[in-house]
RNA sequence: GCGCCCAUGGCUCAGCUGGAUAGAGCGUCGGACUACGAAUCCGAAGGUCGAAGGUUCGAAUCCUUCUGGGCGUACCA
């Protein structure tokens, strides 16, 4: 079940970070500027603040004189001193502003404006990152949708982990989501699954047979017929083919989906709903949008079979719905399933695919169109495959062969925060190695540590300065004006760029900005850390800093709770 | 053949949707613990952003062509 957001909108609609404080400063000024003629007025394009690379150049940069140039016809450095001029810094916030190159405006922010961002981090605590972006809207992320016709891999692990962040950042960005499994467990491979299992049964059973080629070939199979033979003896060998495949398949495919959820939990990767192919032709849903679609001409029948026009849409050719011997494809369930989804009243709904199915994409997109959807309304994020790697050495996988190292076995030896760290920090879009070596060392060439390290750091500074009779100050009780040090300025920036970070990557779908944001974080953290004493004789400085780093932990946990990683306090 | 994705220091990868002198980590070299956790920090070396054109004040980023890799091109899922 989807479930809502659990913060207060009007709170967090209040936040304005120091970009949105620099962005209201400029645009002010532009209107400024046109009541007193220095600008003719135009329509101003959207005002981009960022942060400059340089230190040279200020703590924020904006390019917006330039992107004025065309429309003032005027060269963009003059434009820039019009602004300026008008720009009215009532709060205080500003030390200077430069002119600099073809034409920025390089912001330097006054030592006492930095601590007060921190106000909101204090009182927002564990929802400091979330924001209304989302007002709520429904979004379903449907990821995983293994066929339950054997253990999940490390690849499928690599979508889960995507998936499933993705949408704990979309949840925490205001959206209203639910997580969902597409159980493929209709059709053909089903009927394999369960040919398999009776095979090997039947090779138990003394019975001398070959086993076929385009059976499952695992392990796993053999466990299973081995269960059913425990269980029910030689029922099977008695009840012929045509009465035992159907009991096997259903018992297979409950055994195995069972061992997918319990692998999924180890990975802390636990879905709202698991939706059943087979549901959707028991209430006749497949069959039923395919008479509409064909009532609506978007399905034309030739030489017996059913065809999807998904040309209309731009795909390359027509794709079959109901083959020559009347049974439907896989696509023809996934037009019923769609249609659902939107049923379901879900405004949005993200498919997380492996890379290998972006063919599809195109199909499915005319799928959503025909059902009187808009293209945006789907959105596919594909998920590269993953190299599986042992110390620099591939280790040789082959799904055919029943030869993989499963999910569980992945997790069991290195642990989940760092199989999911490790499948977060790439693009999804690009292929992973994923070393189990690195993965489990416990050593600096281990990411996951370093930000882990981090807040571990942090936590036991603060029982230390506990321990020597220091409170652990809140918001109101600090001097702002002690936090002067350039290394306490970019950690409160840091701290500040939080919440754009999630909206980003809740806008792009793109989870592994997070792991280099708190990457990042954590290193300003440290480098704070090794210039600066936080516990000192001096009261009121030792409270200011025990308060940055307070901040500070909140963001890493805050950080790493969107991921599913934990945040040791001791480690 | 056609389509999609990828190409950035020795290796693995970022690059905020077009901004200023392209950044991390690992590896290499050199430094920092009688101080709150050295799983840390500081410094150095190392790149014509696969190639060539084009768009404009400005390109790793957008367009075209080419090269090299991955994937897809089913009445499979």
């Amino acid at each position: 079940m989807a479930s809502g957001p659990t913060f207060s909108f009007s709170i967090l609609q209040r936040r304005a970070d120091m970009k949105k404080k620099l962005t209201e400063l400029l645009e002010k000024a532009i209107y400024s500027c046109f009541t007193q003629g220095t600008l003719h007025e135009t329509v101003i394009p959207s005002i981009e603040v960022e942060l400059p690379r340089e230190g040279a150049h200020g703590d924020y940069a904006s390019n917006i004189a330039m992107m004025l140039a065309s429309g003032q016809r005027r060269p963009p450095r003059k434009i820039a001193e019009s602004i300026v001029e008008s720009i009215d810094d009532s709060a205080k916030i500003l030390d200077k502003v430069e002119i600099a190159g073809p034409g920025f405006i390089n912001f330097f922010i006054k030592g006492s404006a930095w601590a007060a961002l921190l106000k909101e981090v204090d009182a927002l605590g564990d929802k400091y990152g979330q924001s209304a972006m989302g007002m709520g809207s429904k979004i379903q992320v449907e990821f995983v949708s293994a066929n339950p016709t054997g253990p999940l891999h490390i690849g499928h692990a690599r979508g889960a982990v995507i998936g499933d962040v993705i949408a704990g950042i979309l949840r925490a960005s205001g959206f209203s989501v639910s997580r969902e499994y597409y159980i493929n467990d209709a059709g053909n491979q089903m009927n394999t699954l369960g040919e398999s299992v009776y095979y090997r049964y039947l090779g138990l059973m003394g019975e001398t047979i070959s086993f076929p080629e385009t059976c499952y070939q695992g392990a796993y199979i053999t466990d299973l017929a081995r269960e059913v033979r425990d269980t029910y003896g030689d029922t099977f060998l008695k009840s012929g083919k045509e009465a035992a495949v159907p009991f096997m398949t259903d018992y297979a495919a409950g055994s195995i989906l069972e061992g997918i959820k319990e692998d999924l939990e180890t990975l802390g990767v636990v879905f709202d709903r698991y939706f059943s192919e087979k549901e959707l032709y028991r209430d006749n849903k497949v069959s039923k949008i395919i008479e509409k679609l064909r009532n609506e001409r978007f399905i034309y029948e030739e030489e017996g079979t059913l065809w999807f026009k998904t040309t209309d849409f731009g795909d390359e050719k027509d794709r079959v719905v109901v083959r020559g011997n009347g049974d439907p494809t896989y696509f023809a369930a996934d037009i019923a399933y769609h249609l659902n989804k939107y049923e379901r009243g879900f405004d949005r709904i993200i498919n997380v695919w492996g890379a290998d199915h972006h063919g599809y994409i195109p199909r499915m997109q005319a799928c959503v169109q025909a059902l009187g959807r808009k293209k945006e309304d789907l959105d596919v994020v594909l998920v590269q495959l993953v190299n599986l790697l042992r110390g620099g050495v591939p280790v040789p996988m082959s799904t055919r062969a029943g030869e993989f190292v499963t999910i569980r076995e992945v997790t069991d030896e290195v642990g989940r925060d760092a199989a999911r760290y490790n499948f977060l920090m790439r693009r999804s879009n690009s292929h992973l190695d994923f070393d189990l070596e690195i993965a489990k060392a416990q050593s600096n060439e281990n990411p996951v540590y370093y930000v882990q390290y981090a807040h571990a750091r942090i936590c036991s500074i603060m029982r230390n300065a506990v321990e020597q009779g220091h409170r652990i100050p809140v918001y109101g009780d600090i001097s702002l004006d002690l936090l002067a040090a350039p290394e306490e300025h970019e950690l409160i920036k840091m701290i500040d760029t939080f919440p754009e970070i999630v909206e980003g990557s809740a806008q792009a779908l793109e989870p592994h900005r997070i792991p280099y944001y708190i990457n990042d974080l954590a290193s300003v953290f440290h480098s704070f850390y090794n210039k600066h004493k936080v516990v000192s004789d001096n009261i009121a400085l030792t409270q200011a800093r025990l308060f940055l780093i307070k901040s500070t932990g909140i963001v890493i946990r805050n950080a790493l709770r969107l991921l599913g990683v934990s945040a040791p306090e001791r480690m």
